[in-house]
DNA sequence: TTTATATAATTCGTAACACAAATTATTAGC
DNA sequence: GCTAATAATTTGTGTTACGAATTATATAAA
């Protein structure tokens, strides 16, 4: 195969990447019934509540404003609940309620899965390869110093 | 490095690799002007117009009703022109005005320049190893049948 | 201690997606 | 010619996303 070639295959490949995470991502806002935002914002609360709705915002690097409209509609479905805080009554702490936990919990992680299964099923010397190969294209992309966020939320907006 | 946290590093490359596109992605909207599915759509335009709203509706995944509202806040802006065809007087194609083909062509592809030219200047066996990775990942997704589409593209809805 | 300033959450107003359902105009099939 | 189907659009609803203004509370300064 020639050179040209096999960058185009590269490139296709990782377009390939692209494109299945985010049908998984999609396949998970079905199953649950909620929109992208909504299941990155339980997830947040999943591994951080009791948090505040400030907080929230900074991790889904949103304003407070546009967090309130979401937390609204999951609270309205049950799946957050509210406490104003009694140590600084300006503040609000959030919660996953118990059906919040549940629909969390349950909710696909389907690409996290696959990857580290697959990853694990690898012998150690194609695990290298792999890893060898995914340090260039982040050096390629000059992307060395970034704060590794969830895959999903790199396609929220 | 044991393997399990060399599994870590390759999924926390991937989400660089995300977070890296993603950021391109942002910065060609903020440069250009546009959203993100209006940028989408002229790119399409450039390289298939003259096509109709609903072949438009089509390769963007979305209904038409949603396109017409896309082609016209473009239309508003004087970057695409529709034009109601003569030969079927139902349909209506969509062209780029000479505006619109510029902006387009001057619009940053700096993802696709950046791993084109770093996948150039890497010597041969490197070359081989990210491919020979990426192949692996494709794999464990189970990405190989899925038709790549461009980048930012899954980064969309 | 009062005053000023800052902070936390919310509301309000605006804009863009995104879709289903209904509508209008036109074409194609019988 | 009458009926079906098709192409684009309009209408109505919901969600995200933000800046600016608002309310309540906390902190700092005087």
């Amino acid at each position: 195969m020639g050179k040209h070639q096999e960058i185009e295959e590269v490139i296709n490949d990782l377009r390939r990447i692209f494109q299945a995470i985010s049908q998984h991502s999609r396949e998970a806002e079905r199953e649950s019934g909620l929109t992208g935002p909504q299941l990155w914002a339980l997830q947040i609360l999943d591994t951080a509540a009791p948090i505040r709705v400030s907080e929230l915002a900074n991790q889904m690097y949103l304003s407070a404003a546009t967090v309130v409209g979401i937390v609204d509609r999951l609270e309205a479905k049950q799946l957050v609940s509210r406490t104003r805080s009694t140590a600084d009554r300006r503040a609000v702490d959030l919660d996953l309620t118990r059906q919040g936990r549940e629909l969390v919990d349950r909710a696909p992680k389907v690409t996290q899965v696959m990857l580290l299964k697959g990853l694990e099923a690898l012998p150690d010397a194609d695990l290298e390869v792999v890893a060898a190969g995914m340090k260039q294209m982040v050096r390629i992309l000059g992307a060395e110093a970034l704060v590794p966020q969830p895959l999903q939320h790199s396609l929220q907006g």
